[in-house]
DNA sequence: GTACGGAACAAAAACGTTTTTGTGTAGCTG
DNA sequence: CAGCTACACAAAAACGTTTTTGTTCCGTAC
């Protein structure tokens, strides 16, 4: 049991200890100004003796630095309307920025959604922000643009062509990918079912597709879902996109619309991957649990976290602003879309 | 666009715009001191016409109140040594955490491990702390003690029986219930596999077994893997436990465990649950991925997080310390646990 | 012998609040 | 009309740093 009131060592404590003057302490243990070498190692001494950690508040207070960095927290009903991945890769991801920032000895807040309520006491003051997923005149954004604080986001803002402060994945490669996988394994046509969420995600991938579709000279087939509405959006899709018609294939963005879509498929009799191929543009549980698992894009989320925090620390520094971040997501390729004799409810190229 | 300089908008600002001091403006906006309904309606709106937000530093170094509690995350590296049910569980209680601190205005900070390296800038100044499963000596408890900040654990302290500040799950009575479980299904035997961290529960489970065992008459049979060792870990006490003689059943404490053993006995031949029964006591992907799926204990993590916060908040305000919670665990029945023939290596009561 | 300069440290200002203590005016009492 | 209270607000101290500006001492150059 070290000292009694370790809890409230003060600069003036150490100083008084010392025999010297709080600007001294202050020099010392900062490396600043002109002190002798025995001074400042008498000075560090004496501190690390009594326990002395400068009080986070006055410093910030001084320099208007706290070394922390905040992460919007969109609480699960606005994740509904937000986060296109839903909570696990948010969490996931919350894992990794902060596993990222321990290492750079910055501490990581979770703060509510910035754009109602009573601003959380400490939001204002942070040194920069990752924002998850903005969307179309995103409030958050708005708001730290207005306070000038620093920010990167995850996905870049649809709204904002020319901010660059974004790591994201390519995701317009990424549904090639799909789109070039699931033709491969036979299928003729294929459906697309994204969100409504007005962010990069949902537009990018939905313009990659229509693009393939041009390209490959198929008529394309668009369907749209809440994400909000989860699984049971997709059991409602998966019942329209049949009756519309079956197709080759059916690729939904999130995993809980395919899972939904795969289920409801199932339940009218069509058989996965025999009579359709089902794939998803994010991987969650709810994609690997289906029986057959589904295919699905993967998101490399300690990456992702790293560019993230790197990106932030930059532009806290002020650093020039390079290219925004891509990164490349993996295929995972399950049973759900196995090749296997040719699907095509409309004939590829006719 | 709103104004210009709101980034710095200070209550200097607000007072010489609505011609009052700044105690009056501080004492309008808290809710103090002695104004006129008047002038404290008029000082309100300049303030919110500015945007005006006091800044949580200054707020913080005067009042050495933050509104922000700690949670302390344990790195990837040390959740082998401290994480008893893995990243899975701590993440999405560090999800329901936040959803529950934002209801109350409060921030929440993830910090590193206290006990090593450089102190994270903020860790000192926080309201409180919620501490995830310490284990005997745990310098993270000793280190807030010390300091005298408030602090509350997940799972109680084993070194310190006369804290009362927990929340945790009844282990004693979850397992009991689980080997109730195998042997209404049975298991004649019954094999225990904790793990090796000095925690509660770990201990509370394994005494809670041995006391079982003793009163149904059933030899222990007791063993213990590292839990970083995850499913490989599992796989090797799979193996050893085969080699020992196949009991009726084996009750896994981790989820990685389990689904390692399982694994491990269905290589060499043994039926799941034909031949023998396999359950965890901690739900987790790999007992839900496992074919057959793997019966498990299941946490209600909002549930911990809400009671988690809330305690904290007690403690906060220093209100008197009543028992400390204890949640009951749900029993999740899958494949793994079908009842069906006695399986008994020992005969039960034999 | 005075002026200059640098080394080593100290004093004081500043950061933006909250809180304690003042201050002036009005109304009321005796 | 002196004195007291209540009211509505202002001034100033305090929180614990960092940073800017001083101060002292001493050696050296002119």
């Amino acid at each position: 049991m070290p000292r009694e009131l370790q809890h409230g060592a003060t600069i003036w404590d150490v100083a008084r200890k010392a025999g010297v003057s709080i600007t001294t302490v202050s020099h010392s243990l900062n490396g600043k100004g002109n002190i002798s070498e025995a001074t400042r190692e008498r000075v560090r001494a004496v501190a690390a003796e009594m326990g002395y950690v400068a009080d986070a508040m006055a410093r910030g207070l001084r320099s208007s630095k706290t070394d922390a960095i905040g992460l919007v927290f969109r609480g699960l009903d606005s994740l509904g309307n937000y986060g296109p991945n839903g909570v696990d890769v948010f969490m996931k991801l919350a894992g990794a920025a902060a596993a990222e920032t321990l290492n750079r000895n910055l501490g990581l807040m979770l703060v509510p959604d910035l754009s109602r309520g009573p601003l959380p006491p400490f939001s204002m003051s942070l040194d920069g922000y990752i924002v998850f997923a903005p969307h179309l005149d995103d409030p958050v954004v708005a708001l730290l643009e207005n306070r000038g604080i620093p920010y990167v986001t995850w996905d870049r803002d649809p709204g904002r062509p020319d901010f660059r402060n974004w790591v994201a994945h390519d995701d317009a490669a990424s549904t090639r990918t799909v789109l070039d996988h699931l033709a491969a394994a036979g299928a003729g046509s294929i459906a697309y079912v994204g969100g409504t969420d007005r962010n990069a995600w949902n537009f990018d991938c939905e313009a990659a597709y229509v693009a393939w579709c041009l390209e490959a000279g198929m008529e394309p087939r668009i369907y749209h879902v809440p994400e909000r509405d989860g699984v049971e959006g997709g059991q409602e899709v998966g019942a329209r996109i049949l009756a519309d018609g079956l197709p080759g294939a059916v690729f939904c963005l999130t995993g809980r619309h395919a899972s939904g879509a795969a289920q409801a498929m199932q339940e009218r009799g069509i058989r996965i991957p025999g009579d359709v191929l089902v794939c998803t543009g994010s991987d969650s549980e709810h994609s690997r649990q289906h029986r057959p698992a589904i295919s699905a894009l993967d998101v490399d989320i300690p990456a992702a976290a790293a560019a993230l925090v790197q990106r932030l620390c930059d532009v806290m520094e002020g650093k020039s602003e390079p290219d925004p971040v891509l990164l490349a997501a993996r295929f995972l390729h399950r049973k759900s879309t196995s090749p296997g004799k040719a699907r095509n409810q409309q004939k590829r190229g006719s």
